[in-house]
DNA sequence: ATTGGCACTCAGACTTCTCGAGTGCCAGCG
DNA sequence: CGCTGGCACTCGAGAAGTCTGAGTGCCAAT
């Protein structure tokens, strides 16, 4: 079994793996930190330490290296979040101060996320699924051509041209509005999604003019109404990787690619599981089906009109958990507030 | 001076080297090119090709590789670009076939091209400058909050919210989307910009409630105008940089970073000068202004509604310049014709 | 339980050596 | 005059050998 004295040593030697990027010795150990005993003894705990596998040696006779275990054993009992520096709460609030919409907002907040931990940030959308439809309205392009606006009380708003296999005229606009207003407003986008396709079903191919154009309308707000409900994120910094290129083992490639594809990352991030706090880590091999096994991943959880959306940085396993940990919760508390004020005065 | 068969030795260069990745000798030239003469007398010829500058030999005694002049006089004179093969051709237009918005439409094309070309693609948005405002729609979302929606001829939809100082009632919207609509409709989106500017400079501070209102929906409209004359580009396949990472000498850190930044490339593709055919090219060192000076752009202009925007692919300098070129004219030639369709049937 | 001492290990850095692809140059040839 | 075969030369890449020291495990002593 490990001893107290021996997770201190565990801390000591991630701590000094993540700073220095070498194995640590047990020399060293004794040197940068006051444990009062001699190499030796550290010597001992260290053997221990890797009969529990959390750290390793890389050679017969070098340092040790924290293994992913080892990692999270450390995030787990060992680190401690501490707050930002004030220079770096002021730089968060500068950033982000000032209004815009939620899609201005988050993509300022993914990249003061990323230009403070030097890492790739991920934000997630908060989910759109239960949000309710405040507005339905039709805007005619063209005698066939109409363009249907889609608006929630979460603030997002979509817009989606459908194409008519009839021509409507304008008295008809107001009608079709009215009719999808009344059948639409004030749901939440789940319902809405179902009457919606009920509506499809149930169509009459023999109605009049203005039915078959409300069942074709009916097909587009389907397909917003979907997009509604996927999950959606954006990221920022994924220049960072190249710079610490050296910190992979492999290539980049699979973590660009990720990166490009989204749904992976949304998948990995939703997965995740939060302590009392809303932080979550998801470190190296335990990403391992996503393809990401030299990855590790930390977000923050924040709130906006009663749903959690997360925030996080991706970066290599022997990242600096404590300090990222911190920039992901500074930043979703931020957001969290940011965004509440922002409703309130809807 | 360089022969007419000294070209032919760069071409062979360039081919070989770009298939090999390794220094080319006069030997393997002789081997893998029917030139009817001995090593010898290429090498006369790779002597005088490195008098111009078109070649380089890395070390005293290896083969030679092509300089950023290499590839500048393979690309204007000695590229032959070949058509696509039948297999890709028909992968263009089953990606790209059916229909979509341009948002969409785009975002496959450049998918596809990156595909295609195993790099990194690029596509401009057509330039919505000469566009012209067709609707101009307001919805009231709260008393103090109007939703702004614009459309022009080019099928571009944007929204903005605009949050007002003074309260709204619902008989005031249609007369300011009247007012505004009279202002705006049919004009291009730079005179409607000014327009909008004039209307907010001519506010009469004391003016009644609908004017206030109008002033403020002034100032967003204004914002959503210049973004209309704003360039935007979309791009796929940033990925591939991971896997060709060695095809680049140092880092591929400048290269994400500027397609994260996305205004440098915007400003780099609009200033390349394009040949009769709509082709660019644009090789190593001379995209060193913009940091990218172990790069290669490669261009092709496609045409929507009589405005010009190109397509194309980044990459290492070493890239198949030939097969680069022909994908991106071949994309951009079937998305002229699959805009153009669209435009017609509008 | 902790410690100093000691023999042992081994990756990385450094040097040396060899090999061969490729060159430049030259004299000879058609 | 252009082309060619021959030849001496260069020099990077890779193999092989050597050295060094950081770090280890183990043990007897405290």
């Amino acid at each position: 079994m490990v001893s107290e004295r021996g997770l201190q040593v565990l801390r000591a030697i991630v701590q000094d793996y993540v700073s220095t990027h070498e194995p640590v010795g047990s020399r060293s150990i004794v040197e940068r930190h006051a444990f009062g005993v001699s190499a030796a003894t550290i010597r001992n705990d260290m053997a221990l330490l890797e009969d529990e596998e959390l750290i390793v040696a890389p050679h017969t006779s070098s340092g040790r290296v924290p293994t992913d275990k080892g990692y999270r054993v450390f995030v787990d009992h060992l680190a401690e979040v501490r707050p930002l520096s004030p220079a770096q709460r002021s730089a968060i609030s500068s950033f982000l101060g000032g209004t815009g919409d939620l899609d201005d907002v988050l993509a300022r907040t993914v990249r003061v996320l990323s230009q403070l931990t030097g890492q790739v940030a991920v934000v997630q959308y908060p989910s759109f699924a239960n949000a309710h439809v405040t507005h339905v309205e039709l805007v005619s392009l063209a005698p066939q051509r109409l363009l249907v606006i889609l608006v929630t009380d979460t603030g997002r708003v979509s817009q989606r041209i459908a194409p008519l296999t009839v021509p409507l005229d304008d008295e008809d606009i107001p009608v079709l509005r009215d009719r999808l207003a009344a059948l639409l407003t004030g749901l939440a986008v789940g319902v809405a999604s179902e009457r919606v396709d009920a509506l499809r079903i149930a169509a009459d191919p023999a109605a009049p003019v203005i039915d078959t154009a409300l069942v074709q309308v009916a097909h587009v707000l389907s397909e917003e109404l979907e997009e509604f409900r996927q999950d959606r994120l954006v990221m920022a910094g994924a220049a960072n990787l190249a710079r610490r290129e050296t910190d992979f083992r492999g290539s980049i490639y699979p973590l660009l690619e990720a990166i490009e594809e989204q749904v992976t990352l949304i998948r990995l991030m939703s997965e995740m599981v939060a302590d009392s706090q809303g932080l979550a880590a998801s470190i190296g091999r335990e990403n391992e089906p996503w393809g990401l096994a030299e990855a590790s991943i930390v977000t923050s959880d924040y709130e906006t009109s009663g749903t959690m959306a997360r925030v996080g940085v991706m970066g290599p396993t022997r990242m600096d958990y404590p300090s990222n940990l911190a920039a992901a919760r500074a930043v979703a508390r931020y957001l969290s507030r940011l965004l509440d004020e922002d409703e309130t005065s809807r």
